[in-house]
DNA sequence: ATAGCGCCCTGGTGGC
DNA sequence: TGCCACCAGGGCGCTA
């Protein structure tokens, strides 16, 4: 479940390891996290090139090799590992790059929702027509660690009856946030995940605002969460689960007031949050 | 434009 | 022991 701060951690892990090299040779193992594209194809427009730059954008890692974006994402269980080769291939392993200064890096995952696209310059990503972009890049809403992100939020939340938990997921409101995540900053915030969007109070809209901000900045200090596949650009498992005061916690002690942690479904999502820290009911607070 | 639903994809788990 | 339904959930396409 890679959200922004894995994203980050990834893309922060990776960054010593590639920039400035030039890929040798690519393994391209399945064409489905190609999108499609041939293999071959795949290989003959990165062999040769070198990584200048490692960005990121809500859960999408963009790699500049100078007139080409290589875009990473890793869905549910992707990988990007790097560094000294890793030895025989692994199940699941889908692409690997030989990188010169006996440099690899492979991309690994179990379920193969995750892509690896090519696409044209990175400063043509948000233009119209950019072609080999992943479609969901162009409609990204804003960064939610951006300085204007509580005013950005109020806009978005005006008039929307949609659970506020269903539209913190939407990328094109925000970008980056996941289902873990947005439990925590309800959590942190107060706030119940079943409330409409457009009747939180413009105080409650700075709190989860904030609240989103402390949470994934803990959570890319710690480097992350691992509850099963997560691993950053080394390899390494994250540690914020350790963190985590609701997600996966249903039926356990709310750590602020002691009631139990429920566990139930927004939009065909799980959600979990604290019945009596989180009420539903705004007519009787305070 | 918005909301809701089903699908993709695989491994782990729990029931029988 | 084996089989199967079900779940995890981000993104996308389809429908109303």
């Amino acid at each position: 479940m890679p959200e922004l701060p894995e994203v980050e951690t990834v893309r922060r892990t990776l960054e010593p390891e590639v920039l400035g090299r030039t890929v040798l040779s690519v393994a391209a193992l399945d064409p489905l996290v190609l999108g499609g594209e041939d293999p071959a194809a795949f290989s003959g427009r990165l062999v040769g090139r070198a990584f200048h730059r490692l960005e990121r954008r809500g859960k999408y890692l963009l790699f500049d090799l100078g007139g080409l974006t290589m875009t990473v994402h890793l869905g549910m269980t992707g990988r990007l590992v790097a560094g000294p080769p890793q030895g025989p291939l692994r199940p699941h392993d889908r692409v690997v790059w030989a990188l010169d200064g006996g440099r690899e890096m492979r991309y690994h995952d179990v379920r193969r929702l995750g892509r690896v696209l090519l696409a044209g310059p990175a400063g043509e990503a948000l233009g119209p027509g950019a072609s080999g972009f992943p479609p969901g890049l162009r409609r990204l809403g804003p960064e939610p660690l951006a300085e204007n992100a509580a005013s950005v939020l109020a806009r978005a939340f005006s008039g929307r009856r949609t659970p506020i938990k269903a539209l913190l997921l939407e990328q094109r409101v925000l970008a980056g946030v996941g289902n873990i995540y947005a439990d925590e900053a309800l959590f942190l915030a107060g706030i119940n995940p079943l409330r409409p969007a457009g009747g939180l109070s413009p105080g409650e809209v700075a709190a989860l605002a904030s609240a989103l901000r402390q949470v994934l900045g803990r959570a890319i200090e710690a480097g992350g969460t691992t509850v099963s596949d997560y691993r950053d650009g080394r390899g390494r498992p994250g540690e914020y689960a350790v963190q985590l005061k609701v997600y996966g916690r249903g039926g356990q002690p709310c750590p602020a007031c002691g009631g139990e942690i429920r566990r139930t479904r927004v939009r065909e999502r799980s959600a979990h949050y604290c019945p009596t820290c989180q009420r539903l009911d705004t007519n009787k607070r305070s």
